[in-house]
DNA sequence: TTGCCAACTGGGGTGACCCTCCACTTATGC
DNA sequence: GCATAAGTGGAGGGTCACCCCAGTTGGCAA
């Protein structure tokens, strides 16, 4: 990658995070580029499509959802373990903007998807090995469930009761 | 409301009801008002924004639900009653393109908002009063969960599964 | 039946958006 | 330095929401 494209890339996801923090996940593409001093042709080379544009912007937050989730799989209560971060997936949804929509239009090649199921995986076998988790739940079911509750809140005590309120039913009966 | 304006909204709301089906919540005005053959400005005129145009076009299935509601609450298990009506909102709310969108980012006077909650409300007094609702979980939560299951599902069996499992932990412990 | 007028209409204008083409510029390897 | 491939952005086409306003028409009163 020549440095002048280099330079570009990252004014434009520069400007691209401060807007979509402000207007969510369908800012104007347009907006971007004239805040990132570009014309829209080359937002547009750089990132084909709107959804490749928000995968930039999330990656490092989601890769910092990733390291707790690493973290987290240290601790003793694996059950607890996995609805402490569902939950905190939850709320990081809620209160960053555009990340829920993000994540839920997303597709299964995705980075972002990728990474947070493979989380959520290993957090979901470690808390099935110690019985923690009813039958008939799959990890697919419950990143769902907290995207699908991140996308219907915007504050962070919301999502934090809601999340938790609908993860009651991953433990047994 | 003179004979050929009625029949314009008529018109307008037919072809919404087509369109919406077919592309969801943000299907494209200009193409519902060609549809109808009527006028952008006459469409514009009759429903002056886009959610009120959506009130109108599911006002009926909204009144289908709380009807069901209300047939609910003459059954005999209360707290079961409460589920199955959350379950089913959840399943239409996957299933009718555009309903779970609509219902995400209604206002507090919204007619079918107000609708929703009432019922809702009546069929959790109900509940609450045969003991079968946790402490501190309140009708808004849990149209909010429901809504949340609708807009990241597009299958009824999804959107019923996931429903039963958030709800799980409506009941006490 | 006729004529009036308020209610109603829709074409067209404005500004914003996404996306693509293509003539031009520039960084980089030789 | 220079050739050239990589990179650029302005202009333009197509779509959209929304509004203005000159023209039309339904319904009522005489």
């Amino acid at each position: 990658m020549r440095a002048d494209a280099r330079r570009n890339y990252d004014l434009i996801l520069a400007a691209a995070e401060a807007e979509i923090a402000k207007s969510g996940a369908d800012a104007s593409l347009e907006k971007i580029a004239r805040d990132a001093g570009v014309g829209s042709a080359t937002l547009h080379r750089h990132f084909p499509t709107r959804q490749s544009l928000l995968e930039a912007v999330f990656h490092d937050r989601v890769e910092a959802l990733c390291a707790e989730a690493r973290r987290l799989a240290t601790s003793a209560d694996h059950g607890q373990a996995l609805v402490d971060w569902l939950c905190d997936l939850a709320v990081h949804g809620a209160t960053t903007r555009g990340l829920a929509e993000s994540l839920l239009h997303t597709s299964a090649d995705s980075s972002c998807e990728v990474m947070l199921r493979e989380a959520g995986n290993d957090l979901m076998r470690l808390a099935q090995e110690a019985g923690a988790v009813r039958e008939g739940v799959d990890v697919d079911d419950l990143l769902t469930l907290v995207t699908a509750v991140s996308l219907a809140t915007r504050d962070a005590g919301d999502a934090a009761r809601l999340a938790a309120l609908a993860l009651e039913g991953v433990r047994p009966r």
